[in-house]
DNA sequence: TATCTTGTTGCAACCGATTTCTTTCCTCAT
DNA sequence: ATGAGGAAAGAAATCGGTTGCAACAAGATA
């Protein structure tokens, strides 16, 4: 590989003006400049970010660490990462996590060896696989996410108004009261805010939730399926599901499908995000989409600044509103 | 941040030897690498990968170049690479090109700077955006999309089959005669395999395609869309159509309802690759679907080869099979 | 003419690891 | 007793850039 003495010695310079040149510093004479230009494109010299990044203490790398690429929510997400990320000049370093802690300590871990100039984090944890974080002071932003008290900054869903608003409308519009919820792990800042909305819509209404319909486990497609079979073998006549999240909402309806039981006609449900693409092809699901691509690009920014080192004093803490879709699932007539 | 250096002082030896006792490398007594390892410990040292990437001129670092992460069967994709490589210790770089030859070429020089061990790339262009690597000795794999006349291995699916076998499905299951391809640019292989295999099944039948059947655009959604109006609105009155990927077939659709077009009682339509998770709700697509995920972990083992030097002298080709799967899409009934 | 700027450029240190080459010291065979 | 052989550990070079500082030349000012 040429480096920046071959060109340096082609040019009849020092390595260091080669660099100045380079850079665009000022410092060097027009002419040096063009003479060096010219001979690092005749040797198509390409510089060595390795080497300067271990110089400069920059590597111009952030990290999402995020539970399943595979989840349109978070591939959008982090389709948006890799936008403003990318039109900064910086990479992106992609970890799936699974929702396993442990794989998360890991990943932190690493990216942390790697050098990385900041990190996104959608936690699966309490935030105790993030604490060697908090040793170190590199910036971080919490994204869909959030982790109690924590000092980091970061841009969540307004997920108790989503959670309220959908089930609020099982309610009013469809006259639902036997409603049974979902959930991922209580953990986890989404899920909370999640069973929150949705047990204050049903105590608005005079309706006190009842233990058996609520089913805490993990953001995972069998969770759903396994909640709702038993939901629906067992259970009291459930009249309607509010699934924690579109995987777990595709579990459930495959069960429900499973036993017969029809969506939205024997039950209706109601999830929170959305199918990107598909939905526009089958729009089915009644959901509480977030706006999964403004957070990757808003929590980037918001890390850039830290990365900056712009003072910034006070945690700062974005919360976006779902947008609320009504389509079938929920009993309502198809639109289209 | 506490470095090698930090350790070797706390424990009385030279940063040599933390380097061997860390690594494990012989030549340390085992006292004294208990006692580094404890101090290593207590002083939570962590190591610096980048100086150690600019010393061993490795990076462990693998990056995928492929057009949108947010494309189901590019998702897939990515999830098979980046589980592959994060078990064998590497880390992965995503680059989003958008069906865009001057980013990807961009991309592929970045990444190069950046002294990737190995680049995966789905090319968006004829190859000549990747003609600076082959002056560089950087192990490639090309996957989905080969190349003409590189000398790299790939892993890529059996487009031809797959048209093949679809058109043929439309014409002797549902005795479609007049059958539409909307596919996406001539400069890439799955094109041109898909247009061949979709020529063969017609020509085997004894029709002659048509020119006006056969639009030539780009794998989007809003070619999918286009093509499809046009194809409706002035074209002859045609039966079916073939989708060149899953994001035309959405654009194909939504122009089709637009119309007052229904598939497939009006339109039979069948295309390539899936929508994973959404297809166990909606089975509807009767799709050629190629096995995405095992394509990235293929392709990873076979860029790990390269990467660690083994003396393998031929180009490799892997050709994997897509799966049919048969459903509405085209005229069938609904399995389940 | 002497001094002061100002602009170019090179020298050399540095970033934090790894690794080659030595040195030192101990053991064992002759 | 002596030399060979081997293990343990350190010194120093190295990877390829960046950058503070010094050196120097040329032009400006007194």
């Amino acid at each position: 590989m040429t480096t920046i003495y071959d060109v340096a010695k082609r040019a009849g310079v020092s390595p260091a003006t080669v660099s100045r040149a380079l850079s665009g510093a000022r410092g060097v004479s027009e002419a040096t400049r063009q003479r060096v230009l010219a001979v690092a494109q005749e040797l198509q010299y390409s510089p060595n970010y390795i080497a300067r990044s271990l110089k400069k203490r920059q590597t111009n790398t952030i990290a999402l660490i995020i539970s399943d690429i595979t989840n349109p929510f978070f591939t959008t997400l982090a389709r948006g990462v890799e936008d403003k990320a990318s039109e900064h000049g910086f990479n992106t370093i992609f970890c799936n996590t699974d929702e396993d802690p442990r794989v998360e300590a890991a990943y932190v871990e690493l990216m942390l060896r790697r050098q990385v100039d900041g990190l996104l984090i959608s936690s699966c944890s309490d935030g105790r696989s993030l604490s060697l974080l908090s040793r170190r002071d590199v910036p971080v932003v919490l994204v869909d996410r959030k982790v109690k008290s924590s000092s980091w900054d970061c841009v969540v869903g307004d997920s108790e108004y989503g959670a309220y608003v959908l089930t609020k409308h099982l309610i009013e519009v469809h006259g639902k009261r036997k409603i049974a919820i979902i959930s991922g792990p209580l953990v986890l800042s989404t899920s909370r805010e999640r069973v929150e909305g949705y047990t204050r819509a049903l105590k608005e209404a005079g309706v006190t939730p009842r233990e058996e319909w609520i089913f805490i486990g993990t953001y995972k497609e069998d969770f759903g399926y396994q909640a709702t079979r038993r939901l629906l073998e067992y259970g009291p006549s459930v009249e309607a599901i509010f699934a924690g999240n579109n995987v777990i909402a595709v579990g459930a309806i495959r069960a429900a499908r499973e036993l017969g039981v029809r969506v939205p006609e024997d039950l209706a449900l109601v999830t929170f995000d959305d199918f990107d693409l598909v939905s526009t092809l089958f729009p089915f699901l009644t959901a509480a989409k977030q706006p999964a691509y403004t957070m990757g690009t808003l929590a980037v920014e918001m890390l850039l600044e830290r990365i900056r080192g712009e003072k910034i004093r006070e945690r700062r803490e974005v919360v976006l509103r779902p947008e609320i879709i009504i389509r079938r699932s929920c009993g309502c007539h198809a639109d289209s």
